[in-house]
DNA sequence: CAGATTTAGTTGCGTTGTCAACTACTTGCG
DNA sequence: CGCAAGTAGTTGACAACGCAACTAAATCTG
């Protein structure tokens, strides 16, 4: 998990190295994206979710009007093809998401999220919406959210044009 | 895993949503991390690193002057107490790294980073630089990542302070 | 100094995830 | 058409992690 050691942001590598700034900034992105899932994943089992998959696809699943299928879900959820077959399985096992025949292509499955996934769902929103806005909107003024958003997107698409992309997924 | 849907940056919410700013900087800042670890640990494990958790335990011993202890380890490496016993048993068995006698605590072990483990740290710092370069210093311009710097260490702090923090962890 | 509390680290057990192999179906090509 | 190649999804074997319980040692308190 661990990428950089906290001792690379420290004062005195500060003025070694000519990058500290990038440095410092990966770093700091790091722990904030990782305390804010923490916390989100926290506060969601201390709602009645007890796993953070289970949002994902939840969300996913409700996102979109044509029923899904688990491979149009496999570039949402960052997990493989078997992962997300077990995740689906537990969802099923907790009534909140149903597999059904696709007619389209047998070899696949429609997913259909029940009445209680979409509850529970709806449930789990309003906890979504205090963490992130406790944990960023309230921390970040608009003028540095549009820059991060802008610099983050280029440096994203930059990574999937230069370093070379095996799983590339259209945005729906 | 999976947080925010991809969906919820694409056009329509945009218009919708008044801090869509927020969420796609979130969300752009989530993938480029994602992206970025992952292509670190593919290239670390080409270069012969299984374990991305490996990199950190021998990178923070490495950092450090003094032996280090493993709860020394605990805040930079981002597992729990028990995960880092069985992190250590296993790069202890690959002798990259000694557990032993810590005379002025019974309780605790000194870790020490064996030859053969600076020799693999340091074979990888090559791969870690170029990682790096290529997927964020390269893409991000020297103000950005100044901005990104302080606004993501305003962020973190605030988190610290605003929900409460269980574990603290004093940098070095 | 004795007993209670805290801390460091390990271990058993259950959960979740990956990889590789497999089945079943579809698609592409002669 | 008929076979090769690719794709969707599942499964088995296994690795890695977290939680809670545990041991042993240190520290705190009266």
């Amino acid at each position: 998990m661990c990428f950089m050691a906290q001792a690379a942001v420290k004062e005195t590598e500060r003025a070694l190295t000519p990058d500290s700034a990038h440095e410092a900034a990966f770093q700091a992105m790091r722990s904030t994206y990782l305390l804010i899932s923490e916390r989100f994943e926290k506060e969601l089992a201390e709602a009645g979710l007890p796993d953070l998959g289970f949002y994902g696809v939840l969300l996913a699943l409700s996102e979109s009007e044509k029923p899904s299928r688990p491979k149009d879900l496999l570039c949402k959820v960052n997990v493989t093809k078997s992962g997300l077959t077990r995740l689906v399985d537990r969802i099923e096992k907790a009534g909140l998401v149903e597999r059904t025949y696709c007619p389209s292509d047998r070899r696949g499955t429609f997913l259909v999220i029940t009445d209680e996934g979409r509850e529970t769902l709806a449930g789990m929103q309003p906890v979504r919406e205090r963490v992130f806005r406790e944990g960023f909107i309230d921390l970040v003024d608009e003028e540095d959210a549009e820059t991060i958003a802008r610099v983050m997107n280029e440096v994203s698409t930059g990574i999937y044009e230069s370093l070379n992309v095996d799983g590339a997924c259209e945005t729906e």
